[in-house]
DNA sequence: TCTCCGAAGTCAGTGACTGACATAGATGGA
DNA sequence: TCCATCTATGTCAGTCACTGACTTCGGAGA
């Protein structure tokens, strides 16, 4: 519907991140972001089921675009290039997303209750990738294990990105890959 | 000092995971469980740094004994063989602990919150192994690569054991370094 | 015996989060 | 045009995690 005018959910991540960056995670209360946003405590906690969850939006399209990548790779493909092949078709998204998330990892690194937050949508995220995997036939262990890797390398790859652009996130990830072939090469 | 009389610190331990069995963990304010460990509230956030934390002591533990033994690892040795032998090293250790493990396993599977934290924990872990490993000349990438490798296989074998206890824990990180292994070689 | 110290108690306060209920502004027919 | 919803939000009261400031008590040692 509206292009111009930002809903209260949008507004809200908008004051989060802004005075997060200002004051601190720990020194801004849900009441003050609410006020900022417009709208009251109550209305915060409607839209987001605690005050770390106002963060972590995108998660869920990232997860969405990772599982649509798997769900279409070559049959005989091996876990790791299945994997390493999904997270090159989301650069593009990352890319695209950067000026939003540079400062939010900036917010993020120094709080750990916001580390710990993010932490655990990465599990998530493995565990749907882990699925993806057992869909293709991978069997339980394998396909876990190889979930989990993957997640490793490419959240160092976009965390070191977020931190500096350049190299690219594709070199990023490629690097990440030489660096794993390499752990196993000897 | 004591042996026989727990100090208030155990008795609070104690109290929480038999109250989070009985009742689960959002049931369980800590007012009551310092109530059983016959203390105050506040006695419990002196020992604590908050409710979650009183289910997470032994981490220290292990982490020092991985990283003696990575200390004390043959100069040639790559980094997920020096991470495995670290992981055999403190089979015992945790085989002395399964029985305090496996109900407090129960109620962190049980509670989103405290598999938060668990992560968390497990995250740290793997910090001070990415630093064991770069003492040894590991640079700095690939050593947090393969400590975040060999915590996800060591974390999937731990889990998987303390559900079920045969087969062993040692035998359990032989598959997870075959299953590594297969991943790679194609 | 006096003094000091660490562990624990007491008390008051802040802030995250929830349930129950009320209201205003769209939206969609009769 | 009016009435019935429906959705988003406001209001209010309450619980509980957690903290700071101050007090108290039971040893260990001078």
């Amino acid at each position: 519907m509206d292009k111009d005018v930002p809903t209260a959910r949008m507004r809200l991540q908008q004051a989060a991140v802004e005075m997060f960056r200002e004051r601190g995670y720990d020194r801004t209360t849900a009441a003050e972001i609410a006020g900022r946003a417009g709208v009251t405590e109550r209305t915060f906690f409607r839209h987001f089921a605690d005050k770390r969850e106002v963060l972590f939006d995108g998660q869920a399209v990232l997860s969405e675009a990772l599982t649509a990548s798997m769900a279409d790779a070559p049959a005989g493909m091996g876990p790791l290039d299945t994997l390493f092949r999904a997270f090159r078709s989301v650069t593009g998204l990352l890319e695209r997303n950067r000026p939003f998330a540079v400062p939010r990892q900036e917010v993020i690194a120094a709080t750990p209750a916001l580390r710990e937050r993010e932490l655990s949508k990465l599990d998530a995220l493995t565990d749907v990738l882990a699925d993806s995997l057992r869909a293709r036939g991978v069997p339980d262990r394998p396909a876990l294990l190889a979930a989990k890797i993957g997640v490793a390398a490419f959240a160092q790859a976009t965390l070191a990105w977020l931190e500096r652009d350049t190299p690219s996130l594709a070199d990023r990830l490629d690097r990440a890959e030489r660096d794993l072939q390499g752990l196993f090469r000897d």
